[in-house]
DNA sequence: CGGAATTCATTAGGATGCTAACTGTCAGCT
DNA sequence: AGCTGACAGTTAGCATCCTAATGAATTCCG
C-alpha cells in the first residue's frame, strides 16, 4: 500500500549498460535512489503495519502525535488548563504540520472524532475556527501504540552503530535538503497558456 | 500522494525528553528513522512531480518500465521479434514484479491502453491470460521521459561523493534487510483463529 | 474421461488523499 | 455603516490502490 515500486531492484551492471544508451543516467546516483526509495518504503511498511495492528490510519496517527503533548512546543499557552498535557490545535494548523490540505484534515478529523479519540469544539473568540483536542480515550490510545512503535523503530535501527546512525542521518539529510531545492526548480506548470 | 508526514522533525532534545517517559524509545534510532522516511519523501515528490509533469502516474511509470528492455533481464524470449527491444508480459507478472495486486494491475494496463502506451492481446496458447506489450507511442514516451528522470535523481544525488554513496548504500542496506526481518515478525493477523 | 483445485483476468466496493467550489466569518477601507 | 477581500472549515467529485468475489480456462489426478 505504500509507494509501489519495483520489487527487485535492477543490478548495478545493468545500470551501466542502460548508460551507454542514456548519458543523462548516473549509474551510482541511481543505485543510491532506488535503494532510499526502496529502503524508505520497506521501513514505511513496518510502521503502517503496526498502525493497522491498531485500527488506525498513518494520517490519523499524524494527527493524534501533533495533538500530543510533546510535539509541537510553540503556543504552549492552552496546554496546562485542560485534562492534562493535550495540546488544543485549529484543523488549518494540524493541516499545515502534517502537510495535508486542510480538506484531507476534516475528513482526518471527523473519523478521529467518531473514534472517540479527539473531539471538536468551536472557538469562543473567532467564530470560523474550532478547536481541536486529545480525549482521555485518544491519549490512552498513544501510551499504548507508542512503545509497539517505538520497539519497531529501534528494532529497525537495530543493525546500525551509533556512528553509522549519525553517518546515515548527516548523507541524507545532504539529499533531502538537494531534493527539496530540485523539487523547486521544476517548473509549477510549464508553458500550457498562451 | 506521497506518505503524509510531519512536516518538521521534532527536533533532537524533545526525543531525549520524550524517552525519559517512554524507556523504549532509542532518540538515535528515531532520529535515523525520521530523516530515512522523510527524505524518501521528498526524493519520492520530485519524480512524482516529473511524472504529472508529463500525465502519467508513478504506477503506470512502473509498468512501462517494467516492459521496457533492459529491465527485465529473465525470460527474455518474446523481445526479437516484435518491434525492436519491448518486451511482453503478463499482467500477473507485471502485478509480481510491481508489487502490487492483480486487481490494481488490470486498473493501470486499462488507462495505458486507454491512453495508446500498451496493447492488450490475447495469449495464443492460454486463453487465460493477456500479452501486454509496449507500443511505439510508449517507447517514445519513454525515451522523451528517461533523460529528464534521470537527470533528476542524478541533480538529487550531486551532493554525495562516489563513496558517500556507497557509504549510504551499504547503510540502507543494512536498514532495509532488517525492516524486512521486523516486518515478517510482526503477527500478520494474531491470535484469531482457534 | 471427468470432477476438483488452481490460476488468470476482471468487476465491485471501500479507504485515503487531492483539487475546486462553497458557506460563513472577520477585517480593512471608504 | 457597508462593501470587498481574505480566511476557516466544509462539501463534492476525482484518482489511486486495496480486498473480496466472480467467471472462464487449465491442470491435476483418480
Amino acid at each position: 500500500m505504500p509507494h509501489l515500486l519495483l520489487k527487485d531492484l535492477p543490478r548495478y551492471e545493468c545500470l551501466l549498460e542502460a548508460a551507454k544508451e542514456f548519458p543523462e543516467l548516473d549509474p551510482s546516483a541511481a543505485e543510491a535512489f532506488l535503494h532510499l526509495l526502496r529502503t524508505g518504503d520497506e521501513v514505511f511498511a513496518v510502521t503502517e503495519k503496526n498502525l493497522t495492528q491498531h485500527n488506525i490510519s498513518h494520517g490519523r496517527f499524524s494527527v493524534l502525535m501533533l495533538l500530543w503533548r510533546g510535539a509541537n512546543p510553540d503556543a504552549a499557552t492552552d496546554a496546562a488548563e485542560d485534562g492534562g498535557g493535550a495540546r488544543a490545535a485549529t484543523p488549518a494548523e494540524l493541516a499545515e504540520a502534517a502537510g495535508v490540505t486542510r480538506a484531507t484534515m476534516t475528513g482526518l478529523v471527523d473519523t478521529l472524532e467518531r473514534d472517540g479519540y479527539v473531539t471538536r469544539q468551536p472557538d469562543p473568540t473567532d467564530r470560523r475556527m474550532m478547536s481541536v483536542r486529545l480525549t482521555a480515550r485518544g491519549e490512552e490510545f498513544l501510551h499504548q501504540f507508542l512503545p509497539v512503535h517505538f520497539k519497531s523503530i529501534g528494532a529497525i535501527m537495530s543493525p546500525l552503530s551509533e556512528s553509522e546512525r549519525k553517518t546515515l542521518v548527516r548523507l541524507l539529510g545532504k539529499v533531502q535538503l538537494q531534493a527539496t531545492a530540485v523539487r523547486a526548480e521544476l517548473t509549477p506548470l510549464a508553458a500550457s497558456v498562451s
